[in-house]
DNA sequence: CAGACAATCTAACAATCGTTAGATTGAAAA
DNA sequence: TTTTCAATCTAACGATTGTTAGATTGTCTG
């Protein structure tokens, strides 16, 4: 029959989609792609990967189309080629996290402070922040910041976290988030915090969650 | 850094889902299910695929769990292990169609038949139904529209079709649906019931692209 | 022009995966 | 019990993929 194997050949381009996404490193590159355009040196540096291996794997994403070029010189910047791509991305993980066990528990053990938010919706954390009864912090690179980052959110990296804390009220409440659920930056910003006497607690959004979740991003 | 090593293998575990996507077969598989849970031998007839290869893919659905099982004598039934994973299949679908314009060709060189229906909403189509503007068929397997079917719809088997065609008021405006866009079932409905007479078109959502748009599903 | 540097291309290897076909398990029926 | 049949397991193959390291392209700077 015809129409047997022109079916097929369509979950063959899906498959091509998947077959993307079946790299833990691809994904990784995802991933920091969903903070913001960055060149091959940065991501194969913060993933850290070498870079040849980096550029095979980006030349991956984009004969998927799941990201895009652009030259700026002797830099390409790689970005992600929509917004859905970064809700695919979230998609694919939260079904991870709901059925693979093993990786619920590898994420509680990998995030020793226990600093999370208990279960407080993304809405009524919007309404604290806008009201200004909270500081929100956003301990990214100062970069991903620029691109694209939660209303209300200040940027202070967290490598100038330490100099900068003076910039911080001690009184009131600072939520910490970075880039999502795999990211440590937030974790560490709330133990340095606390260590010095700061009501912080963190977030497990990055943009990618939070825009995922339907709420708006500032930049 | 022992950070470093954690994260990736967080990657890991997500990226065990990603490979799982990454087979045409086993993506069938899944379009299949989000209709029903179904044996092992009639997911081998309804892909036409070898029941060995079948199991063997299933297997690899099955430790990714994506699917679930449930022994009944001599049969094994297979299903989705969540709503979850139906919306997955749909958004890895709709990112495919969106960035792959292969795809989107060759999707429309499928579609012989215009019949689909000029981009209605959800909403109105089913109010339409309600109000019994239309008629809406579901022509699938009658064990599929058991196992989940759109509100007000009725089900005639494609197979039964021709014998039925008493059942259809001639007046009104009848709506086919099938198992999803890769599905032609509802575009020969469709030609069938033209050339017979009747006002039909298609809609080329199924159960699960219907869910996922967060509408109801009867049963 | 030559040198520096970001990025890609190439070739080669090991590891993984899809597919096939034959053998095996396990539950129901004769 | 033996037979039947759904489903799985096993071994083997060919093809694809991830990774590495060296060579190359292309752009800016001196």
């Amino acid at each position: 029959m015809k129409a047997n194997i022109a079916k097929s050949c369509l979950y063959e381009h899906v498959a091509r989609i998947g077959k993307v996404l079946s790299s833990p490193k691809r994904l990784e590159l995802i991933d920091l792609l969903a903070q913001g355009e960055k060149t091959v040196e940065l991501l194969a540096e913060q993933a850290g990967i070498d870079m040849r291996l980096t550029s095979a794997h980006l030349r991956a994403l984009r004969e998927a189309r799941l990201v895009e070029t652009r030259r700026e010189g002797k830099f390409i910047h790689y970005r992600l080629s929509g917004a859905d791509v970064g809700r695919l991305w979230v998609n694919v993980r939260e079904v991870a996290e709901e059925h693979l066990v093993e990786l619920r528990v590898a994420l509680e053990q990998m995030a020793a402070a226990p600093g999370a938010l208990s279960a407080e919706s993304r809405e009524s954390l919007l309404a604290k922040a806008r009201s200004g009864d909270i500081v929100v912090i956003d301990v990214r690179p100062e970069a991903e910041f620029a691109a694209g980052h939660l209303p209300c959110a200040r940027s202070i990296p967290l490598a100038e976290l330490e100099q900068r804390l003076a910039e911080l009220p001690l009184g009131k409440a600072v939520v910490a988030y970075c880039r999502g659920p795999f990211c440590l930056m937030s974790d560490q910003a709330v133990a340095l915090l606390r260590q010095r006497g700061y009501q912080a607690s963190k977030i497990s959004d990055g943009v990618a969650e939070w825009s995922a979740g339907g709420l708006p991003i500032e930049n």
